[in-house]
DNA sequence: ACTATTCTATATCAACGCTATGGAATGGCC
DNA sequence: GGCCATTCCATAGCGTTGATATAGAATAGT
């Protein structure tokens, strides 16, 4: 119903199914608890792709993949992508959120063993910001503020600066770039 | 009502106020151009108190100012923040958010031509990506995934990335980047 | 002073999330 | 196998929501 941009009620839901409404209350606890049910899914989902997305030799492309495939991920759920991140529903379960975080560090950690970024940039916190640059522009995108091609050069381009400032050659990061972000792309649909 | 995290219905926004329901209706043609006008409102404010900040002879500092501006915004006012980017509201005049950018655009541009930043890098596409940067991080942390006190040390430490990438001294950033920081805080309250 | 127009208070509607309640399955125990 | 305790769901209904139809009051123009 997300996807086909219909209203998700209660009555809504139920219609069709064969069940009533008291089942949602039994199974979730009502309705805020069944969109935070969706919503975790969205969150495992998500988290399933990032980490299914096979690990090269060329960690900075790995980063780029994951950039692709969680903005390719926003583009075909944009309804899932806001209720995945909206406020006013009960907090989720930071697990799934956290895993996805972690490969993300992890990603940045082989980068810089690897000697494409220097070791003494802080990994958790480089992470993070490349998560909040990609997180930015997907919510822009679902809020229906910036279409998606108005929103991915910048990411990728603000991406490439990031991977320039935490020492990557500035050739090297754009070819992993674009290859790293057209697998991401490709994977995330 | 938002600021007291008060549920916002159309009964109890009327009760109290002597009109009736009507009138919101006649006015704002119902609840969600009522709530529109809100956000529209909320815009307006957020690109006065941006551009209402002095522009010093820093302009990297003066970057940084409205980085910390636009944060403190949605620090005191979370729920008006992510009123103003939801994506279920009818779409917002542009005329608000594009001059904010735009403002944003001409401190790039400030700190191109007093030789801070490279005069290679295409302003508007920087502007963008302090812009995304900085609004993930809002975004998560109205939607209580983060706190404010651990966002706020990612978008800086970010934000000096992208300065130091675009061009700028690692120290003078640092530097600028604290000043302008400190003051953006207080005048975003 | 009369008419035409605009605006609003009242009453009401369909739909919403949610809950009380009774009947229908299900599982364990002698 | 027969009985009981428990779990679970369909029905009906409650209060509230956003939105509307209508009629009466207020305003403006000639």
């Amino acid at each position: 119903m997300l996807a086909r941009r219909e209203a998700v009620s209660l009555r809504t839901l139920v219609s069709g199914t064969g069940v009533s409404t008291m089942a949602v209350y039994t199974y979730f606890g009502g309705m805020s608890g069944l969109l935070g049910a969706v919503r975790q899914e969205g969150f495992s989902r998500l988290g399933s792709r990032l980490t299914a997305l096979s690990a090269t030799d060329d960690a900075v492309s790995d980063l780029a993949a994951a950039g692709a495939a969680y903005a390719a991920s926003a583009r075909c759920n944009p309804d899932l992508y806001a209720l995945m991140f909206d406020g006013s529903l009960p907090l989720p379960d930071r697990h799934a959120a956290d895993t996805t975080l972690q490969h993300l560090v992890d990603t940045v950690q082989r980068a810089m063993d690897s000697g494409r970024l220097e070791p003494t940039i802080d990994a958790g916190a480089f992470a993070k910001e490349l998560w909040m640059l990609g997180h930015g522009a997907c919510m822009l995108f679902v809020a229906g503020v910036q279409t998606f091609e108005q929103v991915e050069p910048i990411v990728t381009s603000g991406l490439l600066r990031l991977y320039h400032a935490a020492g990557d050659d500035p050739e090297e990061a754009s070819r992993s770039l674009n290859h790293g972000w057209a697998r991401g792309l490709g994977a995330g649909g």
